[in-house]
DNA sequence: ACCTGAACACCGTTCAAGT
DNA sequence: ACCTGAACACCGTTCAAGT
């Protein structure tokens, strides 16, 4: 073969192959993404040039660029609390649909158009709430936080903990108590009116920088 | 060689190198293992049946392991909001030592008997404070999540956010405008308090199960 | 029981081909 | 420019040795 007539690779299609085998099987490989795409696996080195490295961000970009598609993180409507409310909800859901990359994508730093998009629509929502400077960043941080935490914990088995009954009596308790079918999403809905509420007293505070 | 008379491996000695190796280089393999060791890699499936992913589990055992060492996660001092508070730390603290085997750690269950007496001092605490049965999981987890999104922050790049001036002008305005040096233990911080201030109020709610 | 070396099936990546 | 096959240095794991 060598330089077929129609073009079969591309990056879009890479990435999208990648995610795919991501949430089929809960593993990726560049030989079996290669087979997946019918190609050989030195072919995507001619379209990926940064590697196994750039298809995972690649991943990430098209992950939040399906959530941009699908009409999350409009602006503008409601409080600011509405709206950070929705920010989170939607960022969560949008990693939710993919909970196998998520441990691909940790400690991983985020320099892809459309993720950066989506921080920047936060940034401005909390700007725009009239959050001051030195506490903007910590603002954001604390819903990324947020998010971060209850993606991992959407990665995760269900429940979490393998507690013995003997042993951890307190924490074998705690799961027995309950129906674990919602634990991700409630606690992540505690921790979300967690953050509002304090991001609320931070921003009514009289003197937000000085303390005690 | 073969069958030295003074034993050279054991589990722990395994784990021990694990770790430090994780610390250092910021990768971790079995052959690379095996050489730090001075023994050939498949000498270590004699001690650890489980292999790599034994290797990991050991590794948090270990870190749980040192941080109960080292004196933390103490029983029955003070407020129960004292002692998530000081629970919390305790626990980030231990992974902020070894943020590098984070992402090795993001995923899987949890196991281990120190890390589980961790979780289980946890269950302590919320239970003696009079979190109801069906709120004790939630809360729990609510702590639990805050810890795991702040060790992910702590394992990933500073800033973890990489935005251009022009297309992402009010994040770019956030980074900008504060000293980044303490960005990760501030948002911890505010994240705590929010936290605790949360499960105050859905402990002293008058009907915790209803709603509206 | 404990260590070794050889072997297996896999990785990610590069590079000289070929069109 | 785009694809291939061969090649390289690496994985994790198993297994028949040897003591």
């Amino acid at each position: 073969m060598a330089r077929p007539s129609t073009l079969i690779l591309t990056p879009g299609k890479i990435f999208r192959a990648a995610l795919e085998r991501f949430d089929e099987k809960q593993e990726f490989s560049i030989p079996q993404l290669a087979k997946r795409l019918g190609v050989s696996p030195s072919s995507l080195y001619h379209h990926v040039k940064g590697g196994r490295a750039e298809i995972i961000e690649g991943i990430r970009a098209l992950i939040s660029q399906d959530a941009h598609d699908r009409g999350d993180f409009p602006r503008g409507e409601g409080s600011w609390q509405e709206q950070t409310r929705h920010w989170a909800i939607s960022y969560r859901h949008a990693m939710g649909l993919h909970p196998m990359v998520i441990p691909a994508l940790v400690g991983e730093s985020v320099d892809d158009a459309p993720t950066l998009e989506i921080y920047e629509t936060l940034a401005q929502i909390l700007e725009s709430a009239g959050f001051p400077k030195g506490l903007l960043l910590d603002a954001l941080s604390l819903v990324d936080l947020l998010v971060l935490g209850s993606a991992i914990d959407a990665a995760s088995p269900e429940p979490p903990w393998e507690p013995s009954e003997q042993n951890h009596p307190a924490l074998w308790r705690a799961l027995a108590a309950r129906e674990n079918s919602h634990r991700q999403d409630d606690a992540f809905a505690l921790g979300l009116e967690a953050v509002i509420a304090e991001l609320e007293r931070k921003l009514n505070a009289p003197t937000p920088s000085s303390n005690s």
